[in-house]
RNA sequence: GGCUCGUUGGUGAAGUGGCUUAACACAUAGCCCUCUCAAGGCUACAUUCUCGGGUUCGAAUCCCGAACGAGUCACCA
C-alpha cells in the first residue's frame, strides 16, 4: 500500500489535490495593500455586540484599503447548529450597515468566486488537505474515545505533567499501518489528528497588530484536524479556508491567541503564506463590582437585535463601536461634523490591547447627539421605519399626520444648537404623545408651583378670553403672558420676583407654567409657543375647557 | 496547575524619558442663561498613573518582582 493509497483508504472519496485547488481559487488581484478579512460566525443564533464589534473592524479595514470583506458561516458543530441563523447573522448585519463583497447572501446561496462559503460544503477541500498531510507522514488517525482522552488527563494531573494530547501521551500516534487498518476494518471509529512537529519548549515570535510583538511556546500537541464525523475542526478549517480565500488579515477576538502557535504551525506545515493576525479584547460588563465579557444569556443589551428594537440608529451605534475601536475617532469626528464613519482611517495600532467596558450610557449620547443634527424629515422617516415594525401605533400616527409630525419634528431643530431630546425612536412616542389627541387620553396633570385648582381656571380663563391670540408671533405672544402674568398679580419678570419675592404671587414663568401643563400635562417640553402654534386655536381652548 | 495577555479617574481614554500643574469625551455636582425641560456657557471632579523596588539629574513612560483581573489548555467555535 502507498502512502497515497493509505490517505485514500483513511478518508476515501474525491482525488482532487491541492493543486487543483489552488488553480480553482487563485491569488486575488487587488491593489497594493488591499485587506482581505473575514467575519466566520457559526450559526448559533443571533449576532453578539462583540462580534459585530470585530465585523465592524474588519469590514472597515477591507474596506478602507479597496479590499475585500466576506462572510464565512463555521458550521462544523452540527451539534450546536439553530434552525434560520444564517438568515438571523445576515439581516443582523444589514440592520448595521456592515454589508459584504462576498460569502453567504441566504442560507444556502452566495456570491463571489472562493466559495461555498458555507463549511458543511467544503467536506472534500479539508479532506484532500488532510489527505496531504497523511501522506507525508505529518498526520495520523486516532481511534481514542473519550473515555480513553479522559483518562490520559486525569494520569496528566496524577503526574503532573502538561494536559495534552503530545509527545509520548499521544496514544496511537505510533500505531503501526496494520494495526490501524486493522481497527477500522473491525469498524472503530477514528479522527485525524496532526502530528506535531513542535517543541513546547521552542518559542514562536510573532507580531501581533494589536498586541504586538508576542512571544509563545511551539505547538507540540497533536490536535484534531478532521473529525469523527469527518468535517474539520476550526483550527483545520481556518488554514484551508483563509488560504483558499485568500485572506490576508484574521481579525478575530482574543480568546484565539493561545492557539496561534497550532495556526502557525500548520501553514508552515503547508509551505503557505501566512495571514496576518490583529486579536482585539472583547467588550466588558461590569456586574457586581468584576468586569466580564458582555454576555449575550445575561445580559440584552448584549443582542444587537436590543438596540434595533429601541429605535437607535444604526449610524449611532457604528458611531460609538468606533470609538471604542480607535479613541482619536472621537476627537476627529468632533472636528469634522459633516463627515461619517466611513471618512475615517481605522488604525490596527490604535485598537486597544485591553478590553473596554460597554458603555450604554455614552452610546445614547451619541445617538442622541446624532439625531439632533438630522433634518426633521429624516427623523420622521426614520421613525416611521421604526415604528412600522415596533409600534403600530406610532405608526399609524405617523402616517395619519404626515407633515404635522415634520413639523412637530421641526421645534427647536433648525437652529444653530438644535433640541436634543431623542436618543432613539422609541423616545418618539415618549417625548411627544401630547401632540396627538390619539394619544391625549387618561391623563395626568403634573401642576408645579401652582396647584390651586381655583387659581389654575382663573389663570387659563383669564388667558383664553384676554390674551390669546393664534396669529401673535413669539414676541407679541411672551408680552402677553407676561401681560397676564402682571394682571393677575404675578411679576413679569422671574428677576423682578427674585428681587421682592413678598410683592408677588409668583412670576411669569409659574404662569407659562400653568398653560403648559394644561396643554401637555408635562412640565417638561420643548418651546411652548411652538407647541401652541402647532396645536392649533381649536384643540387649545378644547384642552383647556375639557380641564 | 501550565501557558499567555492586561492594569492611567465613576467610564472610554491621550500619553512611547523632560512640552503633564496627566489632553479630550461620557457620567456626576454646582453656578449662569432661561417661561419649563433639553441644549449651551462656566466651574469642580486622578497632587498622580495597581503595589513594591531599581535605572536616571529627571519615570505614567525603561528594568525587576508582587498583587489583582482576563483568556486558554475539547472530536466548540
Amino acid at each position: 500500500m502507498t502512502n497515497k493509497e493509505y490517505a485514500d483508504f483513511l478518508l476515501p472519496g474525491n482525488d482532487k489535490t491541492i493543486e487543483d485547488y489552488e488553480k480553482m481559487y487563485p491569488e486575488r488581484n487587488l491593489p497594493e495593500g488591499a485587506i482581505v478579512t473575514r467575519y466566520a460566525p457559526s450559526p448559533t443564533g443571533f449576532v453578539h455586540m462583540g462580534a459585530l464589534f470585530a465585523a465592524f473592524i474588519e469590514s472597515k479595514m477591507a474596506r478602507q484599503t479597496n479590499g475585500v470583506f466576506y462572510l464565512r458561516i463555521e458550521d462544523t458543530d452540527q451539534k450546536r447548529e439553530v434552525e434560520n441563523g444564517v438568515n438571523g447573522i445576515i439581516t443582523d448585519l444589514k440592520n448595521y450597515g456592515v454589508t459584504i463583497d462576498e460569502g453567504m447572501t441566504s442560507e444556502s446561496e452566495w456570491i463571489g468566486n472562493y466559495g461555498p462559503y458555507i463549511q458543511s460544503k467544503r467536506k472534500e477541500i479539508y479532506q484532500t488537505f488532510a489527505k496531504y498531510l497523511i501522506e507525508n507522514d505529518l498526520a495520523y488517525p486516532c481511534f481514542c474515545s473519550e473515555e480513553d482522552l479522559d483518562n490520559i488527563r486525569k494520569e496528566q494531573e496524577t503526574v503532573k505533567d502538561r494536559i495534552g494530547y503530545y509527545g509520548k501521551w499521544a496514544r496511537d500516534r505510533y500505531l503501526s499501518r496494520e494495526e490501524v487498518i486493522s481497527k477500522i476494518e473491525k469498524g472503530e471509529s477514528y479522527v485525524i489528528r496532526l502530528k506535531s512537529p513542535g517543541k513546547f519548549e521552542n518559542k514562536v515570535v510573532y507580531d501581533d497588530l494589536v498586541k504586538g510583538k508576542l512571544e509563545l511556546p511551539e505547538n507540540d500537541m497533536d490536535i484534531v484536524i478532521i473529525k469523527g464525523d469527518g468535517l474539520p475542526t476550526y483550527h483545520f478549517a481556518h488554514l484551508v479556508d483563509d488560504h483558499l480565500m485568500r485572506t490576508t488579515h484574521i481579525i478575530r477576538g482574543d480568546e484565539w491567541l493561545p492557539s496561534v502557535p497550532i495556526h502557525l504551525q500548520l501553514f508552515k506545515v503547508f509551505g503557505f503564506k501566512t495571514p496576518k493576525y490583529a486579536h482585539i479584547a472583547p467588550l466588558l460588563k461590569e456586574d457586581n463590582g468584576i468586569r466580564r465579557k458582555l454576555s449575550k444569556r445575561k445580559d440584552p443589551e448584549a443582542a444587537i437585535s436590543y438596540y434595533h428594537e429601541k429605535g437607535i440608529p444604526l449610524e449611532a451605534v457604528l458611531l460609538y463601536l468606533c470609538t471604542v475601536a480607535n479613541s482619536n475617532f472621537e476627537m476627529w469626528y468632533l472636528q469634522n461634523k459633516d463627515k461619517t464613519v466611513d471618512d475615517f482611517k481605522l488604525e490596527f495600532k490604535k485598537i486597544s490591547s485591553s478590553g473596554s467596558l460597554f458603555d450604554v450610557e455614552k452610546l445614547l449620547n451619541i445617538s442622541k447627539n446624532y439625531i439632533s443634527l438630522l433634518t426633521a424629515e429624516e427623523v420622521y422617516n426614520k421613525s416611521l421605519e421604526y415604528s412600522e415594525r415596533y409600534d403600530s401605533e406610532l405608526h399609524d400616527l405617523l402616517v395619519k399626520y404626515k407633515d404635522y409630525s415634520i413639523n412637530v419634528f421641526n421645534i427647536e431643530r433648525n437652529q444653530k444648537k438644535p433640541r436634543k431630546d431623542l436618543a432613539m425612536f422609541s423616545d418618539v412616542k415618549k417625548e411627544n404623545w401630547y401632540m396627538y389627541d390619539e394619544l391625549f387620553t387618561n391623563l395626568e396633570y403634573n401642576w408645579d408651583t401652582i396647584t390651586d385648582m381655583n387659581e389654575i381656571k382663573n389663570i387659563l380663563n383669564t388667558y383664553v378670553e384676554k390674551y390669546f391670540d393664534e396669529n401673535d408671533d413669539k414676541e407679541t405672544w411672551f408680552n402677553k403672558m407676561k401681560d397676564l402674568a402682571s394682571s393677575l398679580g404675578y411679576a413679569r419678570e422671574v428677576k423682578d420676583y427674585k428681587e421682592n419675592p413678598d410683592n408677588y404671587k409668583g412670576h411669569v414663568g409659574d404662569i407659562s407654567m400653568v398653560l403648559r401643563v394644561a396643554l401637555t400635562t408635562k412640565t417638561m417640553t420643548p418651546d411652548l409657543y411652538e407647541i401652541m402654534k402647532l396645536l392649533g386655536k381649536e384643540r387649545i381652548k378644547d384642552r383647556i375647557s375639557k380641564l
